[in-house]
DNA sequence: AAATCGGGGTA
DNA sequence: TACCCAGATTT
């Protein structure tokens, strides 16, 4: 197949060269492919860098706390990554003795390692020739191919696996699967790619159909969904603020963020200080509240749209323990409350 | 099968 | 704005 060797050869010539390219050890592969999930590049780097420094190898990842994990986590998103990760870290310390499996059968039975990231490790680290199929190879292959299933569909997540197996050189797994990621990435990009340039110009399908802009095809996402939040930044005159855990399902698990409450709308100054007078962290006690942000910020999320506002809440003592001020830069916060406390003068 | 889960980057 | 990113998991 002139496709698969045309594919390496561009890729021996253009690849970046990357710090998970220097290794196949599967520690720092597993890792470098949970980190770019739905991730570019360019904002992995530093949390990869940043993790292997401070877990040089899956003991130390499975001996930290997971607070200590989602805080070096802070601010790549997805949380559940972090989460699976340090899980999956302790479950191969201490059922596994510390060996990953080698196999992609064995590696998909692992929490957050699912098609992409099984085959990925599988036949970087193991030569298993299991196709990897992510955002690149889906572009890639529509184009060249001129295949319009949408590739978030059932049948085009099948066909678009399907159709990279067939592909696949089996006698170099781990230099396919990168190539055509890297391919997709660099040449085949999403939007404007140089097909001039293109080694594959003359026998793809969608340049000679002029369909380049028009593939992949992708089924529209749902809207996102606006909600409207304030935070109360308590400050009493100790020192100290509340900061909750997130234990719901949703987003944020597990991070930590000032006491929430949630609005149908955005509230103005006299609304909403009329609204809280009840709260219980507020039952009792005598507060001079300020806002930070007359208008709201917005902080759009996949699906959901945060309207949000931090309320200053002045007190003499908390009626809880609370967090001494110049301790919460240690705890992992959504990087909407990171950014706040940065600007913040406390 | 569809929805959910982040945050940054591009045109 | 809309769309994309070395996807996985839950509903």
């Amino acid at each position: 197949m002139q496709f698969s060797k045309t594919l390496i050869n561009w890729y021996s010539i253009n690849k970046r060269s990357l710090p998970w390219r220097q290794t196949k050890e599967p520690y720092c592969i597993w890792l470098s492919e949970i980190i770019l999930q739905q991730t570019q590049v360019k904002q992995g780097l530093p949390y990869y860098e940043t993790f292997l420094r401070a877990f040089p190898t899956v003991f130390q990842l499975a001996n930290a706390n997971e607070s200590k994990v989602l805080k070096l986590w802070q601010g790549l998103g997805y949380y559940s990554r972090a989460r699976n990760l340090h899980a999956t870290a302790m479950y191969i310390v201490n059922e596994l003795n510390g060996e990953f499996p080698k196999t992609y059968k064995e590696l998909i039975k692992l929490k957050g390692i699912g098609d992409y990231t099984a085959s990925a490790i599988a036949s970087i680290c193991f030569n298993e020739p299991t196709a990897v199929v992510d955002g690149n190879v889906y572009r890639v292959l529509s184009r060249y191919f001129g295949i319009d299933t949408p590739i978030n569909s059932t049948k085009g997540i099948k066909e678009f696996k399907s159709l990279a197996q067939e592909l696949i050189d089996k006698k170099k797994p781990a230099e396919f699967n990168q190539a055509i990621m890297e391919f997709g990435a660099i040449q085949c990009r999403p939007q404007n790619p140089d097909c001039e340039i293109c080694p594959l110009n003359i026998s793809c399908l969608a340049l000679k159909q002029k369909r380049i802009s028009q593939l992949p095809v992708k089924i529209k996402a749902v809207k996102a969904k606006k909600k409207y939040f304030n935070f109360l930044v308590f400050i009493s005159e100790d020192g100290k603020t509340i900061l909750k855990q997130r234990k719901t399902r949703g987003i944020w698990q597990n991070l930590y963020q000032f006491p929430l409450i949630e609005t149908k709308s955005e509230m103005d100054f006299d609304n909403f200080k009329n609204h809280i007078k009840n709260h219980k962290l507020l039952e009792n006690v005598s507060f001079e509240l300020s806002l930070y942000n007359e208008k709201s910020l917005v902080h759009k999320l996949s699906h959901q749209h945060l309207y949000t506002k931090f309320w200053i809440v002045h007190v003499k003592n908390l009626k809880t323990e609370g967090t001494a001020i110049n301790t919460i830069k240690d705890y992992a916060v959504p990087i909407l409350i990171g950014n706040f406390i940065e600007s913040f003068i406390f």
